[in-house]
DNA sequence: CCATGAATCAAACGATTGTTTTAATCATAC
DNA sequence: GTATGATTAAAACAATCGTTTGATTCATGG
């Protein structure tokens, strides 16, 4: 009576509470979202989310890999088809980032099946203190960031792979905010006029690629003294497309 | 007895419990962190905190209170001198990025006072759950948002608000996942060879300009079918500097 | 029709939470 | 030296936390 059925679909109850809890997690973050709330949403026992999943944390573990493997599995799908298509050849950088952040973007979009939910999670969860978690994370991730490193480093042979490595950082740290952003962080009051989530995902990809493309630091033409307009010839980090 | 004097510093205990909270919702989080913890880290008795902020809440808002404030107020004073040196004439993006973003990670550089722990708590807060956190940090930042962005519309006259707000926020995303990142996200599990911290700015800016001067989406050259290489006089956002 | 095991339920477990109370200690001014 | 008010201390407060228990319901196959 311990572990229920895993080769059954099984039949609702545990899924509501992975919705509940997801949607609740975003809603309040893990500590402040009690069994409780959860199963009360759910409408279930407060029972029955030990039972399912053992314990609080064995459900957030759960609640991130349903989604998660997913995603990755979408955006190594992604990357296989341009690496075929290429037959060989380095792809364009501006093709990994569609695939990796664009896959992204596109199950955020989806307002239906709490693809949306789930993202503004992970933007958050990113820099969550939670150890657990965050070695959860590191291990979901670790194929997909893997190739895509391995991908861009390819892409970009004369960019150092230190400076690509913190550009993928920094992009990452750009996406969270798109999504988690949009409805979260309200630093810009009334500001937002057009929210358009239509539009996120161009608005979005210029950023990013404007940003793995910006001309190396070092370089004494950036930042500090830009003297004149757009200097002709200036040190650029990708220009493959 | 309810209200401590405040026209004296006070001596060290309050002081002390604001630091060691800093550090300890660094560390664990706001919820996970108890005033147990908090007092004993401190050396302070548990009722310490009740007595010196009232609530736990209120120990939170002083905790980014009393850095906050320090924080806009030197970017703020950042903007003042570049307006002034200017005279009038529109600032250099790269100027005013420098003034908002590099004031930040100045503090964030800053190890010895508490400003690096700060800084780390400061970015994975902007996501926060927690209602009345973020509602705080909205009304710490209005000002400097405000003047930023409007100094930002006059640098860049021909590129649509919406576009430069919708960057703004993505910079604020890079920079978060910048200071968090370096010790938080071990998602680059052993990938970070150079996490020089000295090379961060730099590496920081060139991302969030190069961000920032990308070209506008809607232009169909940009993003999806980038057919060649470097398509010249691609319409592009921003090469004031 | 009954046996079997999964699933649900109400109720309680001990531990920990933020906060309060009441008394003791401390420093300072008269 | 004694009064005054700020600070600290120990102890307890009710509330909530995640988890467990043991009984009951339900579905299914022999």
């Amino acid at each position: 009576m311990r572990a229920p059925t895993d080769r059954q679909p099984a039949p609702e109850t545990r899924d509501r509470i992975l919705d509940a809890a997801e949607a609740l997690f975003v809603e309040h973050g893990f500590e402040a979202t009690s069994m409780r709330m959860i199963t009360g949403q759910a409408g279930a026992n407060i029972a029955a989310v030990n039972y399912h999943f053992g314990t609080k944390d064995a459900l957030i573990q759960e609640v991130f890999r349903r989604r998660l493997t997913e995603l990755n599995r979408r955006r190594l799908a992604a990357l296989d088809r341009l690496e075929a298509e290429a037959g060989g050849a380095p792809l364009k950088p501006s093709r990994i980032v569609q695939a990796f952040f664009g896959t992204a973007l596109e199950m955020a979009a989806d307002t239906t099946n709490g693809g949306h939910t789930f993202m503004r999670l992970l933007g958050r969860t990113y820099t969550e203190p939670n150890g657990f978690v965050r070695q959860f994370l590191a291990e979901e991730y670790a194929e997909a960031v893997e190739r895509f490193l391995a991908a861009l480093y390819r892409a970009l042979p004369d960019v150092p792979r230190d400076e690509i490595l913190w550009r993928f950082h920094f992009m990452m740290g750009a996406m969270s905010y798109a999504i988690a952003g949009t409805d979260a962080l309200q630093l810009f009051a009334g500001q937002f006029d057009d929210a358009d989530p239509e539009r996120l995902m161009p608005r979005l990809m210029s950023f990013l690629l404007g940003g793995l493309r910006a001309p190396l630091p070092g370089a004494e033409n950036n930042g500090e003294e830009p003297a004149g307009p757009a200097k002709r010839g200036a040190r650029t980090a990708a220009r493959k497309d």
